[in-house]
DNA sequence: ACTTAGTATATGATTATCTATATATCTTAA
DNA sequence: TTAAGATATATAGATAATCATATACTAAGT
C-alpha cells in the first residue's frame, strides 16, 4: 500500500524530524531549552553556570541544537547570545509536560 | 535562581521527558508510530512487512516504544497486536509536522 | 602587543545505540 | 507430541553520543 505515499513520508523528512526529536532527547539539552523559554536569551556562560555543567559541555549541547535550527544565535561582543529559534520545539515540550497540546 | 523549582524541573519528570522524546527521534520508530496512526493496530508482522525491516528489528522498537508508553499491546492467540498507548506522541508529531500545533 | 574573558573545537575514553544473525519461546493446529 | 508460524531475546560487531580535559580562537580593553 505504498507507505512512501503517506503524510508524514512523502515530505521525506522523516529523517531530519527524527534528528530534531533525537536532540531534544536529551536531559541537559531540555533544560537549556526550559531555561531559554523562560529566560528568552542566554550566553553560554550563563547557560553553563545555571546548569552547573562544563563550559565545553554548555556549548557542544548549544551548538547542536541550533545546527537542528532548535536555537538561534547571534553575536554581540565577545558573547554569543542564544534563543530559541523554533517555536515548534516549545509546543513539543508542552505537549508532552500536559495531556492537551 | 533555583533552577530546580522551574515548571519542568520541578516534575522532576525530565529524565524521563528526555527518554520518551528520544525514543521518538528514531526513523523508523516515527514511521511505526506514523503507521499506527492510521492503521490504528497491527502485528509485528505487519510492521516488520509494511516498513520492510527484519522482523526482530521490529520486534525490538515496538518492544523499545512500548517500554516508554508510546504504544501499548494486546495478546490475540498467537499474534500481538500493537496501537498507539499515548497520543502524545500523535500530537509531538504533529508539532514536528506543521507550524502550528 | 599583551592580557583576559568568552566561546569553540580537538581528542580520547566511556557508554549507549543500532542492526543482523541466530536462537529461544509461545501458541495453535494437525 | 510434533510441526509451523509469530514473537521475543541473546549476542556481537559497528557506529554514534556523551563528557571531560586540554587547547585554540576571538574580541575587547590596557
Amino acid at each position: 500500500m505504498a507507505l512512501d505515499e503517506r503524510a508524514l513520508l512523502e515530505h521525506d523528512d522523516v529523517e531530519n524530524t527524527a534528528r530534531v526529536l533525537k536532540c531534544l532527547g536529551h536531559p541537559l539539552r531540555l533544560r537549556i531549552l526550559d531555561l531559554l523559554e523562560w529566560k528568552s536569551e542566554a550566553t553560554v556562560t550563563e547557560v553553563h553556570e545555571a546548569l552547573d555543567i562544563g563550559q565545553a559541555v554548555a556549548s557542544q549541547h548549544l551548538t547542536t541544537m541550533r545546527d537542528k535550527g532548535i536555537l538561534a544565535s547571534r553575536k554581540e561582543g565577545v558573547h554569543v547570545i542564544y534563543r530559541i529559534g523554533d517555536e515548534r520545539a516549545v509546543k513539543v515540550l508542552s505537549c508532552v509536560r500536559e495531556s492537551a497540546c
